[in-house]
RNA sequence: GCCGAGGUGACAGAGUGGCUAAUGUGACCGCCUGCAGAGCGGUUUUUCGGGAGUUCGAAUCUUCCCCUCGGCACCA
């Protein structure tokens, strides 16, 4: 079975064919960097990592780019309002969302290029558009593209007709602009002087939003992407600019052949958003909820689906992840006194049939949810499995390979969580633990419920969590 | 006004013509346990917004109706 992806340019389910071969441009529009970065923008950067990480998974060679948009009237703005020189600001939340990205395991992009350090081409694009006569300047030294130019694609993205365009832009009209038709939009900005702003033949001023995704993505590409990717809330105007820009600077059609979106994270079903102010930083949530549930909790969901936040859905999907992570540690327990001996009991056999749901499901448009679906079953019969009988050390290895295989395309088997009984942080160390695990078996054998009550308490303090079973003690950090 | 998404069991959420619909959470039972928690196993929902139709057969296709939500130049 092929690997189909749902193209919006189409709105079709369509089978992924690159330019060439196995070669994949990739670009997803980046943040605005103006402040810390939201849930919203989380649910964006890992639904696309984790096409990037699976199309790499499926032996594609994938050159990701993703922009950040270090200039712009929003920058610019809060700068001014908290006094602050909006170059160093825009630095100070570039850096916050490159950490929030680390934390999420977001894997970094091949290029991240930044708006201020593209000047130069984006002054040499515009250019190439009025020498196409795309693009017309005005008196006030704003340059705007031509949207005659693009006449009869205009909606082309949006599937919006023009009279519906027209009138949805009807409501605010820009006085303050000048350019020449409704739908035309602008290329570079005249600014006051004084302003954050650079030289340019019309004057100074800045670039327009759009432009710098078509110069950014044609740069580290070939001129043409395979996949442009962003949020729902990009395609008009600004995916939908970038086509049109694009397409008259470079000539080649398609700018980009696929298209794909994802869709939007809500709070009460309200779209969150910095405009709406109800929105919660991905460092909030980070103090609420570990980096791998946050992660789960996007991956288990459709990445075109709306996801609706709450403290509930965060919670069930902790606690589903937990179900993987604990299998996982099983595996892990078990492979300490497992035998060499060739006790398969069925793994491997279930390790490919696996592989095959995830593949099928992950090929049918990136469908984590269902493919997920696969790892519970999975989970469910390893346990069965280990429990009942005794596989043999390849066995047991197998399967973990498998889970750290699925981890390279989800990322949502944290190594540290899922390694926690093997490492030491939190101050006590594995000596410590077994030490104090021993005073406590000694208080049980004596029936010293009280002690081995207060010690169990303890430890849960510093984070360790008990388990009393059949075979033993176990404990884990949480 | 224009464009779009969707209504599936307690909840979340897959499934888009064919074995009385995944999976997770919850609930319940059992195992384990000094207790507890956690863990493990199992059970639970004959049902897919409503009507009509197509079909040997539909949650899945057609049509009508009802409802919810999102976008329309700030936005991931």
């Amino acid at each position: 079975m092929a690997l189909k992806v749902y193209n919006t340019l189409t709105r079709d389910m369509e089978d992924f064919v690159p330019f060439q071969g196995k070669k994949v441009n990739m670009y997803v529009c980046g943040p605005t960097v103006y402040d810390h970065c939201h849930l919203g923008h989380a649910r964006s950067y890992v639904s696309f990592d984790v096409i990037r990480r699976y199309l790499i998974y499926r032996g594609y060679d994938v050159n990701y780019t993703s922009n950040i948009t270090d200039v712009d009237d929003k920058v610019i703005n809060r700068a001014k309002e908290i006094g602050e020189d909006p170059f160093i600001l825009s630095r100070k939340f570039t850096e916050s969302f490159i950490e929030d990205m680390e934390t999420l395991a977001v894997l970094p992009p091949d290029t991240r290029p930044k708006v201020t350090e593209h000047i130069t081409e984006i002054i040499q694009t515009v250019e190439t558009l009025i020498e196409n006569s795309a693009a017309y300047v005005t008196p006030k030294g704003n340059v705007y593209y031509d949207l005659t130019r693009s006449e009869g694609r205009i909606g082309i993205l949006s599937h919006q007709t023009v009279e519906g365009l027209l009138e949805g832009s009807g409501n605010r009209v820009e006085v303050e602009y000048d350019k020449r038709y409704q739908l035309d939009f602008v290329l570079w900005k005249s600014a006051p002087e004084g302003e954050p702003g650079w030289n340019s033949p019309w004057g100074w001023g800045r670039p327009g939003w759009h432009i710098e995704c078509s110069v950014m993505s044609m740069k580290y590409s070939s001129g043409q992407l395979d996949i442009h990717g962003g949020g729902m809330d990009l395609i008009f105007p600004h995916h939908e600019a970038e086509i049109h820009q694009s397409e008259s600077c470079s000539g080649k059609h398609p700018f980009s052949k696929y298209w794909m979106h994802n869709g939007f994270l809500t709070i009460d079903r309200e779209k969150m958003s910095k405009s709406l102010g109800n929105f919660f930083t991905i460092k909030e949530v980070l103090d609420k909820f570990s980096p791998g549930t946050i992660r789960f909790f996007i991956v288990y969901t459709h990445y075109r689906s709306t996801i609706d936040f709450s403290e509930e859905t965060l919670e069930e999907a902790g606690k589903a992840r937990k179900r993987l992570l604990n299998t996982i540690s099983n595996v892990k327990h078990d492979m300490k006194e497992a035998h060499e001996e060739r006790n398969d009991c069925g793994l491997t056999e279930l390790v490919t049939e696996t592989r095959e749901a995830f593949i099928n499901s992950m090929d049918d448009d990136f469908n984590t949810r269902e493919a997920i679906g696969s790892l519970f079953v999975f989970s469910r019969k390893v346990n069965s499995i280990i429990s009942s009988e005794k596989p043999g050390r390849g066995a047991l290895e197998n399967v973990l390979r498998f889970f750290s295989e699925i981890n390279d395309v989800l990322g949502i088997f944290a190594e540290d969580e899922s390694n926690a009984s093997e490492n030491m942080n939190n101050g006590l160390s594995e000596e410590n633990i077994m030490e104090i695990i021993r005073l406590r078996e000694k208080a049980r054998k004596e029936k010293d419920w009280a002690k081995a009550d207060s010690i169990r308490d303890e430890l849960k303090e510093k984070g360790i969590v008990i388990e009393d079973g059949k075979d033993g003690v176990r404990w884990k950090r949480m």
